[in-house]
DNA sequence: TTGTATGCGTTATCAT
DNA sequence: ATGATAACGCATACAA
């Protein structure tokens, strides 16, 4: 293994030049800094993260809490997982994965992402001793990355009347959460804009309760009308209740969803969706974490990022 | 933060007692001990793991490599993450998440769990020097966990028999590694115990292509028919395709799948598949690399874990 | 059996 | 601007 001081020796430096060269580029007059980086190269020196965790008083590690209590595993998280591990990677960083909520601060972990923040969730945030970012949107100044919810819908719902679909009919998730209203108030907002009056309906999300909306309800539904849905497990349930009842679509009736992860690639047809960039959203909230890490806990901010329309075969 | 010597003065003893307690604890007199575990208690004392990586030279960290360049994020290796993840915190340890073959030793994780390696992979191997285990079958004498694959189509053989369907067809991943064989050796065995004939056919592992597979051959198969396929995937397409056709499942024809992770609960109907214990593995494997690693690279074997069978509505 | 001294690789502090 | 020293928390080697 390459030190610190083995790079030393090779450029005829003390270890704290080329300590500084690394740290502290600016202190170090450019002559020496060309030796020393020169010699780094040579040596193919890499610095020891653990070292320099022991004199900063960190571990390089951070957790990812999955706080939602359902199937944790599935790809939607995966995705930010996976996003949010490239972001951890530049520098150096690793990473815990936390589902049960008891034991967030069991490790010596320098931060936390947490994601599935549910209303409930809040007074546990503040009890918590280390930086953390959200994923997902929270209006109590939590720093936190989430899609663009209401711009998701909004384009949804614009594409379904761009189909000349006359009725646009919203499925939500039955949950008091700011993404929710954030989806509806895109999809009112749009339909208002038009003098057109909004028509929401709310169910689990699970493909198998909107699939019993669907086969309640199927009467009263109208052809020509395309339900622009708040996820892609809702989307997938009203698709195949829609064939159960022997209705054509998209030809009847078009369904959009919201997610774009997965699901709406073995749904069959596959879905018209809101695709959320969830890899990215991962991988920038590694990149603010880390520096809320750096900066002993200084706000980041709220980011939303905007998400695109897939089109697909679920609308005409 | 506590440390050895805020213990050690508790206890009236030297830091060196208090290590000795923790790492060579039949060193000590009961005596002594007693007191230094009262102190540790008291003072809610965890050792330090970056400062103990420090000096063992290691990093508490390893690597989750997916070579696999399918889908990374589906919940059949989030599954075996999550599970990997559980077996690392008993330990401290933390992982990096790898997708880029040529970024496997650019961490200075202190091993790898490996997965979705193919033949080509294994000169790979050879040059790692940091130790490694492998998740799935190999025979090139490298540590593995794998399911029992050729238990698990013995399974589903036998139960498609039980359920009397009259032909039981192998619907296979068409490719040349181990867990294939294995999987097709069970199906044979199974029928070749009672005098019948295997046939066997394989596909990519798509649902699509099993779709095909079946669009193009449906007239030769006869009523009375199991699928017995090597992935819930491709049973999922067979499904869609015996229905386009007409047929009836599970009555006209039964299917069983191979896997039991998501996708087997997302189908309609339900599958009944053979269910591997993912989770499970995942917890094992970090157990065999954790110890692999204490041990300086020991072999630690090759573990075969028994699959279950999970009934339900593709079969009658 | 227990304690002392030393070092792991790095950085902050203080002196030059 | 550069260097010597000490310190982070722990464990190994050696001494008592």
């Amino acid at each position: 293994m390459v030190t610190l001081s083995d790079v030393a020796k090779e450029a005829n430096v003390s270890k704290m030049t080329v300590s500084r060269v690394i740290n502290h580029p600016e202190q170090v007059t450019p002559e020496l800094k060309k030796l020393v980086i020169q010699a780094m190269e040579e040596l193919d020196y890499h610095p020891n993260s653990v070292a320099q965790a022991l004199v900063n008083n960190r571990s390089n590690v951070v957790e990812f809490v999955t706080l939602e209590d359902i199937d944790t595993t599935e790809p939607y998280y995966m995705n930010l997982l996976f996003g949010f591990a490239k972001g951890l990677a530049k520098k150096q960083y690793a990473l815990q994965l936390v589902t049960d909520r008891t034991k967030i601060e069991q490790s010596n972990a320098d931060g936390y992402l947490i994601t599935g923040a549910r209303n409930g969730d809040y007074e546990l945030f503040d009890q918590l001793k280390k930086p953390f970012v959200l994923f997902g949107e929270n209006h109590r100044g939590f720093d936190f990355v989430d899609t663009d919810n209401k711009a998701g819908t909004r384009m949804a719902t614009e594409y379904a009347l761009s189909r000349l679909y006359k009725h646009i009919i919203f499925v939500g998730i039955d949950l008091k959460e700011p993404f929710e209203y954030s989806r509806e108030a895109g999809y009112i907002n749009t339909l208002q804009k038009r003098q057109l009056i909004p028509q929401i309906y709310r169910v689990s999300n699970h493909s198998h309760s909107a699939q019993s909306l669907i086969k309640k309800m199927y009467q009263d539904f109208k052809k020509d009308t395309c339900f622009v849905c708040a996820s892609d497990r809702i989307a997938v349930g009203i698709i195949r209740e829609l064939e159960n009842q022997g209705a054509k679509v998209p030809d009847d009736f078009g369904v959009i969803g919201f997610d774009g992860v997965f699901l709406d690639q073995v749904s069959s047809p596959k879905l018209t969706t809101i695709r959320q960039s969830i890899f990215k959203m991962g991988d920038l909230l590694a990149g603010m974490l880390l520096q809320k890490i750096a900066q002993s806990g200084s706000p980041q901010g709220e980011v939303l990022i905007e998400p695109t329309l897939v089109r697909r075969g679920s609308t005409r």
